[in-house]
DNA sequence: ATCCCGAGGG
DNA sequence: CCCTCTGGAT
């Protein structure tokens, strides 16, 4: 039906110019948060929201050590989790999301995790980030694109702007790659946003995919 | 001061 | 679209 045009040409060789780009630099994209099993990935992601994965990494220990399932975690006190969970921030938020998260997979899913978008994003504290974070990740299925505020801020770098909520985003990047990069070109421009294409401070200078980026040496975007 | 590998609600 | 939730690193 639509037919494609010189704009959108440019707009996919671009996408996939950066997607290679990253390929080289970051490798095979892999989740930095420490987890076994879906579950662990599940309340770990859950955590990392607006906080570092180290962070996170710091307190999953004693979390898991004291809940290590969904049936354990369900019968949790809020307030020795909020203890537990304190240091990461909106641990109030965090610690009721992840103890009702819990409480949902023992009554609807016999404990386990399931491997549904709709399931996950129907459970308290899971986003379309988290689960296909999840999906990706512990499951191998690619279910979309993690779009996240990095992802959101640096689409705009490869011309992706008529996108705005993440929804849009994540249709775009769905169809300018093949499903089996969805999650590990997510990971990789995470990580990029992280290291190198920083909201405030980008380092250009050394930046690997500067010969396709559109805003090379123009002032930073920002968040939005 | 600024921002973080978000989600939920108005 | 906006707002709130929150500690911690820089």
């Amino acid at each position: 039906m639509a037919k494609t045009t010189k704009k959108e040409r440019e707009l996919h060789q671009r996408a996939l110019n950066i997607s290679v780009g990253l390929a080289k630099t970051y490798g095979n994209a892999e989740c930095a948060l420490n987890h076994k099993n879906p579950f662990e990935l599940l309340v770990a992601t859950i955590l990392s929201a607006q906080c570092t994965d180290e962070r996170v990494n710091a307190v999953t220990p004693k979390l898991f050590g004291k809940y290590p399932t969904p049936e354990k975690l369900a019968k949790s006190e809020q307030e020795d989790v909020e203890k537990i969970v304190h240091s990461l921030g909106f641990f109030r938020a965090k610690a009721n999301n992840i103890r009702g998260m819990a409480q949902q997979l023992v009554e609807l899913y016999a404990g386990a995790v399931p491997a549904d978008l709709e399931q996950l994003v129907a459970l308290p504290g899971i986003g379309r980030k988290t689960a296909n974070v999840v999906l990706g990740t512990a499951f191998g299925i690619a279910s979309g694109v993690v779009v996240d505020t990095h992802v959101k801020r640096l689409t705009r770098l490869i011309g992706l702007t008529s996108s705005k909520t993440p929804e849009n985003i994540e249709r775009d990047l769905m169809q300018l790659l093949p499903p089996e990069e969805w999650v590990n070109f997510s990971h990789r421009l995470i990580h990029h946003g992280r290291q190198i294409c920083i909201a405030r401070r980008p380092q250009c200078t050394k930046c690997p995919l500067i010969q396709d980026c559109l805003r090379a040496g123009l002032p930073p975007l920002g968040l939005g």
